[in-house]
RNA sequence: GUGGGUGUAGCUCAGUUGGCAGAGCACUGGGUUGUGGCCCCAGUUGUCGAGGGUUCAAGUCCCUUCAUCCACCCCA
């Protein structure tokens, strides 16, 4: 083969889009009413939008964007994620103005060159919901109520709720430097992975499988020890409406986001069903980022929920039944074949699913084809029926047959397809 | 970027010490000249991932390469 996709990247056929559209459905119908509004942007932005939102020195930008320059030299890069987007179109249209606080969603595909595994592709697709302007540990709450609603309405299993805080400026940097030293104390206990997180990513060492690592971070600080009062209040009362909503979380303070743009919040939506990958939905509040990239100093916060991982989950419990034909004309001969072919039509502008064959074959060829499909119906036309100005009508469940008038056939038909139910 | 597994028919996979490329499913036709599923019979489908090497002979052994899956890192 010549030509197949690239590393990464996927065909999604027609007998596995099933659950794409349930999903899609499902989550368009959540924010409908929660009150979210659709928002489209485009898959590419200049460079300088994700490195300076998402941060230089993380893994998706320092090494996973795509990126090229235009003929005019500028840098140009597939978006690796929706909120810087959704963020710079907020502040591009003053939305604000429109109405201080914005709740947009949006869905589609996202890009990062990383090596794909089970879970993850180089081009993926996510639900992304964004609430802007509103600071409170309430909107904090909607927006995790409103990704636990659409997974719960798909009937998924096994899915865990953990939530964080990840302190604020006025906080954050004491806890890291507090960390920091004490990590420092520990170099040479740690592995070889863990001496470079300690630079990079420090909370990442809670995470660490080696023993020895998890021993020598035991007393380590814990992010919530140091959070300020306000950031303290605004985890608590995020912590009372989740409580008052019933839905179980886990506290997890070693839940850390690989994007520098987080503030406060952080959660997971996990599940131990797609191998390394454990993440569905992930998100958190970010309250600097729309100052950051040049807008008014506004909080926001938002979710992504991973579609390919989601629709995994939905396949490993099975789905489906394919969708059927309302019907299955049998034509023999090109005179009933022209007869049907406009029956079919008619049917079709009339809002049913109908099918005949092409191809002049035998009526047991075309029976056979008619229940491979699953029509729920065969209407068998040949040269002795359009005499006889009748047709049959077989229902291909139940195996019984009925005459039918040609006179009037369509309307006839109509009404006969409609007891499907 | 690093490590391991797997590449043979449309799909799932067998293939022995190197000796004619296989099965099941699917598909097509027939048994039933105008009635689907079950059954029976027949048939179609292959650069054995690619390139090179060893050999009288390579799907099988050696080298190279590519793809894919899984894992590390990180993330949805």
């Amino acid at each position: 083969m010549e030509f197949s996709t690239i590393k990464g990247f996927k065909d999604i056929l027609p007998e596995e889009v099933g659950p794409w559209q349930r999903l899609e459905q499902t989550a368009r119908h959540v924010f409908h009413c929660f009150g979210y509004r659709e928002i489209k942007t485009p898959l590419l932005e200049r460079t300088e939008l994700f490195s300076r939102s998402i941060g230089e020195e993380t893994d998706i930008v320092s090494k996973e964007m795509y990126t090229f320059h235009d003929s005019k030299g500028r840098g140009m890069t597939l978006r690796p994620e929706a909120t810087a987007s959704l963020t710079r179109a907020y502040i591009q249209n003053r939305l604000y103005h429109q109405s201080p606080v914005q709740k947009l969603f949006t869905i589609g595909p996202m890009f990062r060159h990383e090596q794909p595994q089970k879970g993850r592709f180089r081009q993926f697709h996510q639900i992304d919901a964004e609430i802007f302007g509103d600071p409170g540990p309430m909107s904090d709450a909607e927006l995790i109520l409103m990704a636990m609603e659409i997974l719960r309405l798909l009937d998924l299993e096994g899915l865990t709720l953990a939530v964080n805080s990840l302190g604020c400026p006025e906080c954050r940097p004491g806890f890291r430097s507090e960390l920091s030293k004490f990590l420092a104390q520990k170099t040479g206990a740690l592995c070889d992975n863990c001496t470079r997180r300690a630079r990079t990513n420090p909370l990442r060492i809670f995470d660490c499988k080696v023993p020895a690592c998890g021993q020598a971070v035991a007393g380590a600080p814990s992010v919530l020890d140091f959070c300020c009062e306000a950031c303290r209040a605004h985890f608590k009362g995020l912590q009372g409406y989740l409580e008052e909503a019933q839905i179980p979380f886990r506290v997890d303070h070693r839940l850390v986001r690989g994007l520098d743009y987080y503030t406060r919040t952080a959660f997971e939506i996990q599940t131990d069903l797609l191998g390394a990958q454990n993440a569905v939905v992930g998100g958190g509040r970010y309250d600097q980022l729309t100052q950051q990239l040049g807008g008014p100093d506004l909080p926001a916060i938002g979710f992504a929920m991973g579609m390919e991982r989601v629709v995994a989950l939905m396949e490993r419990r099975g789905e489906a039944m394919p969708e059927r034909p309302d019907l299955f004309i049998c034509a023999l001969g090109t005179e009933a074949g022209k007869a049907a072919f406009v029956w079919m039509t008619d049917l079709r502008r009339s809002g049913f699913w109908v099918e005949m064959d092409y191809s002049g074959k035998g009526l047991k060829a075309q029976m056979k084809r008619a229940h491979r499909l699953g029509a729920r119906r065969a209407l068998i036309v040949g040269e002795d029926e359009l005499a006889a100005g009748k047709a049959v009508l077989r229902d291909m469940d139940n195996k019984r047959q009925e005459e039918v008038a040609l006179e009037g056939l369509t309307s006839h038909l109509q009404q006969a397809l409609r007891q499907n139910d």
